[in-house]
DNA sequence: TCTCTTCTACTAATTTATTAGTAATTCTAA
DNA sequence: TTAGAATTACTAATAAATTAGTAGAAGAGA
């Protein structure tokens, strides 16, 4: 047992499901190209290969259609990126959203109007309970 | 070009950090049982081999100590962790640290009392600017 | 001093992740 | 219908990540 598969999609395999996501379902062939385009040029075998282990993951159906197949993400977007965050946060902040939150306000990449929208949010919550 | 050497602590090597930055120096030994009970069991010689590579990487730093060395995180720790959630918003939300800090919200692990702080250091952050 | 322990350095093995080529199959257009 | 294009299935190759064993050096205690 040397190395466990990754429990999340890996960096090539959220590239790709990023582009499922966006346009629903595609071809191999359609996939490769918008990938060329926004990320990374692979020979379309590359691509292939990748979505084939993908299936294998449970990460990804295809569909006969015609003489090949179309692709479609089997794994939701939002639950995908909880999932990933959930466990970013366990790893660095021992689970602490409120310390990843933190975190990224000290990056400061957030504008004054997402700061007002982020309070305005916490506001809604804090009156929830 | 199979596989290019990531560009963050892997799992284990953050595993290794963590108790380095809590710890400060300690011998390979003594990381080694850390691991064993906090979260892995490995053998001696496995944590030596991560080590090795993690100074390779510039993540480690050793001095020579009595017959061994002793060895200490090269690398901060609020940085690194700040590099890693950079890199996991720019990729799961193009950038935007508002989209996952609202990701996080959603998935709700925050206590009251972590939101009242939230929108107290928000606030503050709207003054600033 | 000589053995025993401990540590380091080196080697090894395995699986994932990534990249891509080749053969075979199946359409499509001339 | 037959050559060419596209698609799939299979094979291949390489580096990283993970796990660990063995040999050799060095120090500690009897």
């Amino acid at each position: 047992m040397a190395r466990p598969t990754s429990k999340h999609p890996t960096e090539l395999e959220l590239e790709i499901l990023k582009v499922l996501w966006q346009q629903g379902s595609l071809s191999g062939r359609e996939v490769r190209d918008t990938l060329a385009t926004r990320s990374r040029d692979l020979a379309y075998t590359s691509v292939m290969t990748i979505m084939g282990i993908m299936e294998d993951k449970g990460y990804l159906r295809r569909k006969k259609q015609g003489n090949g197949y179309i692709y479609s993400a089997r794994i939701k977007e939002n639950s995908t990126k909880k999932k990933m965050m959930s466990d970013m946060v366990k790893r660095l902040f021992s689970g602490s959203a409120a310390a990843a939150m933190v975190n990224l306000l000290e990056s400061s990449e957030v504008s004054t109007e997402e700061l007002k929208q982020l309070r305005k949010l916490i506001q809604d919550r804090e009156g929830d309970t």
